[in-house]
DNA sequence: TTGAAAGCGTTACCAG
DNA sequence: CTGGTAACGCTTTCAA
């Protein structure tokens, strides 16, 4: 039992193909009554479309691939939902493909969504090495930067302002009266990097700035947040002085941070206040819930949608590439027991 | 700047075009040495092949479409990880949409990924109206239903042991000294009603019978099951006699439970014990570290996928189909805080 | 307003 | 072992 085609309805029609794609496609110079007819055939046997035909002759797919380092992730599935959202309503299929924080993964998925011809890709990529990068170009694909940045690559990129969420949750702990501010972060990463900086910068303007045993930076699988946290929390603990604050690169390393503190026999927030990352929906429900800095990754991934189907328009057409854009959405901070304290000043 | 055909490398080696398309796939009358040549150019051009036109021909898109009601719930997204892991290491790829658990998206969605001609189709869906999964009949593509059966209809499906999950959850409340357990829970979807029939048969059993007042059942979102558990909770705690075991659907629900009994001036586990379904993985984290059922959704993913395969490669044979299958995965009880009780007996 | 011819990139079938 | 021919289902271009 195969599928119908248009052939088929041409026939029971007594049409050409033609006017049956054309019919289906709204083309302005067909007849109200034959569009009819066909319709109503198509409607009767049940037609679709075979994609991959199109495809092949139109030299577009109309799929969208997406590369994240971790599925499981809120942050990515947030994203995911808001792409997901903006793309089917303008008839694109998402493609995803986690690359498990994995290099050669990475790699991999994204020869695979080349060969596959999408339209696009969107990608948060970790381990990033130009060359990876340096394919998708050579095939000509447009594609958008979420989240993480490519150093040297002047690309279309989503993300988050990081220095400012650096800078905003650094100076939440000072406002609560903190002295001593540690940070547990990502390592190689762009957001990891520009959240120590605004971090940084904001301890140096207070002059605040502590030696570099108080920062401590990991790349790491957000699977294995939890425990990195956990562990790096212990061993900032132990110095001296003690560290009042903690600013972490993610929720989920400040929920193994929490978990250290409390294992110390210490108070959150009277002993140390903590301060995470991503705004995930069960902050609120946590042991301490947790003050955290909102990225708004829904809109990033609507953002990114959007600018994805501007470059493929913007391909079609032959005319100048637009220049790459940067949009950088404000993070907010969403202020939680974990860092309610009285004002020391 | 076109991508690279098959055509050129063949061109550029005094071959012909099966010359490369067979070297391409290993088949097994091609010399070594051809082989050789074929690959080597393949690489310096960066050649990739073209699916689509690939798809045309063969009859085989080598993508599998999953739709679920909720990306961003992580139930879904570790089904999605199981699914793709296994799916990638077999060549193939992904679509993902979400119906955002509603009918009408559900429908478009499905008959997008019919259009596309996935070779698989991955379901959970909720609104199921027969109407929706006949056009996947009528389109001749295999499918595997996952977490959510539709009643009448025989297919493969992977998914929990529901109704054992309903027993476990209520069996160990009883052994923690409950006598009065009431149970949140979704309405339609058959999870729903086998945790519920697993529940009630458990009661029975134990001569703990209660009045339909003590189960409330709503079909929901899952980011808004955080509310409902609340405002469920809210009116049962004002029942007489108070209930001193609450079994929740889900582990959102059981959250937005715990907020509400705590908001009430009780206390978890003396005054209400509680257990939920999921054992998400902040679960350990929370306010009071939540009992769970785990569901093994991972695996689920991963039955799911290798069943997929297995269903796609039974279509290319022509044999009889294979009578449907149903994988049960066995639930696990995850015991923690929120039901450490003394035993009352 | 309609249609005929050509072709998109690949693979299947069958000859050499 | 190699290759020609046809076909997959659709759209584009141009002619009627």
């Amino acid at each position: 039992m195969k599928p119908v085609r248009m052939k088929d309805i041409a026939r029971d029609l007594g049409v050409s193909v033609i006017t049956v794609s054309k019919a289906l496609r709204d083309h302005s110079d067909i007849s109200a009554a034959t569009r009819a007819r066909v319709l109503k055939r198509v409607k009767e046997l049940n037609y679709k479309p075979n994609y991959a035909a199109r495809a092949l002759v139109t030299g577009r797919s109309n799929m969208i691939g997406l590369v994240v380092p971790d599925l499981v992730h809120s942050f990515y599935s947030e994203i995911g939902n808001g792409l997901g959202g903006v793309l089917r309503k303008a008839g694109y299929n998402l493609v995803i493909s986690s690359s498990e924080e994995d290099q050669e993964i990475e790699s991999q998925v994204i020869d695979q969504l080349i060969a596959r011809r999408v339209d696009c890709l969107v990608i948060a990529s970790s381990n990033w090495t130009a060359a990876a990068l340096k394919r998708v170009i050579e095939a000509n694909i447009p594609f958008v930067l979420i989240d993480r940045r490519v150093p040297g690559i002047d690309a279309n990129f989503v993300g988050g302002d990081d220095e400012l969420i650096g800078v905003i949750a650094t100076e939440h702990l000072i406002e609560v009266g903190c002295k001593t501010i540690a940070h547990i972060g990502g390592a190689k990463i762009t957001p990891a990097r520009g959240r120590l900086e605004g971090y940084k910068k904001t301890l140096a303007k207070h002059r605040l700035a502590l030696g570099p045993e108080y920062i401590v930076t990991h790349d790491m699988l957000d699977e294995s947040a939890h425990e990195v946290g956990y562990e790096s929390a212990m061993s900032l603990l132990k110095l001296n002085p003690r560290p009042d604050g903690i600013f972490c690169f993610s929720d989920p390393l400040a929920i193994g941070t929490m978990r250290a503190i409390l294992d110390a026999g210490l108070r959150v927030p009277e002993d140390v206040a903590l301060v995470g990352c991503g705004n995930l929906h069960y902050d609120v429900f946590l042991r301490i819930p947790l003050t955290s800095v909102d990225q708004q990754s829904f809109a990033i991934g609507e953002r990114a949608a959007t600018l994805a189907i501007a470059m493929i328009d913007a391909e079609s057409q032959s005319g100048p590439k637009p220049k790459p854009r940067s949009i950088l959405l404000q993070p907010k901070l969403i202020i939680r027991e974990s860092t309610y304290r009285k004002i020391h000043a």
